[in-house]
DNA sequence: GTTTATGCAAATTCTTTGCAATACT
DNA sequence: AGTATTGCAAAGAATTTGCATAAAC
């Protein structure tokens, strides 16, 4: 895995604190995550305003991107090492837990190729898959 | 189609105007709507929050659906026919134009099957394709 | 007549913007 | 030194809650 200074550096961003301890989190938890549960988990303390700018500045050099959510929160995960500045892939599989909503991208599923009606044109595609995660099924 | 009137009688809901009226434009309009497309188009005005609380009811109910949205808005399409009290069907395929950011329901298309992990239990599938619509691909 | 829905006011939460101070290259 | 990022205050959306009035059954 890369470290978060290269990662920055690749994508022409300033190598700050709160860019780098965002990037580590994401690193670590295999979760997407909310706004929130950053906010929460970072040991050091940084504004609110400055995660959601830091947030926005990692969207926009697609370093993360959104995850599909039907509690009506924005979660993000870390773009994986197919989004390369050549080649975007963007087909997420994303798999939510009901019990605890957590959320994790599943990497290694691909999308089965869909037909569209007449005139309609693909770019991306998202799928969300609602169920029990394994730590959930088995508690009582 | 059913009416508005037996629809809501059939969920044990209240015949009200602000209930009908935002049914009747859910089966009026084909594509996914939220909360400020509802206000806007509805004739009679109602309040803000009775429309949040119609949703709300609806949702519950099992009358609409949250449709996923990259864009962070909230919004709501009809559930069909085969969402009946006993047996619901909740394999969403939308699509949403990246141009004019509408979001219509492929009810007619089918979500290949998917292989999860061990472990992981599905109960819902829901997939997003994002791209062009017909309408914004004529466009120059 | 009883229960439920609506409208209004206000509170909460989520997100963005402006600007001076600070940190990065 | 010059430019980009941060923190703070405050503004602006989106959504929820409480309560009295009004409508549905």
């Amino acid at each position: 895995m890369m470290s978060p200074e290269i990662l920055l550096r690749k994508h022409k961003l300033r190598n700050t604190g709160c860019r780098k301890d965002i990037l580590k989190l994401f690193q670590q938890e295999k979760a997407a995550l909310a706004h929130c549960d950053i906010e929460k988990r970072l040991s050091h303390h940084y504004d609110r305003v400055t995660i959601y700018r830091t947030l926005n500045t990692f969207l926009e050099s697609g370093l993360i991107h959104k995850v599909l959510d039907h509690s009506g929160a924005t979660k993000y995960a870390l773009c994986g090492h197919e989004c390369s500045d050549i080649k975007h892939r963007h087909e997420h599989v994303h798999f939510q837990c009901k019990q605890c909503h957590t959320t994790e991208c599943l990497e290694r599923l691909e999308i089965p190729a869909i037909c569209l009606p007449e005139g309609y044109q693909a770019q991306e595609v998202n799928l969300l898959i609602e169920g029990l995660c394994p730590e959930c099924r088995k508690k009582p």
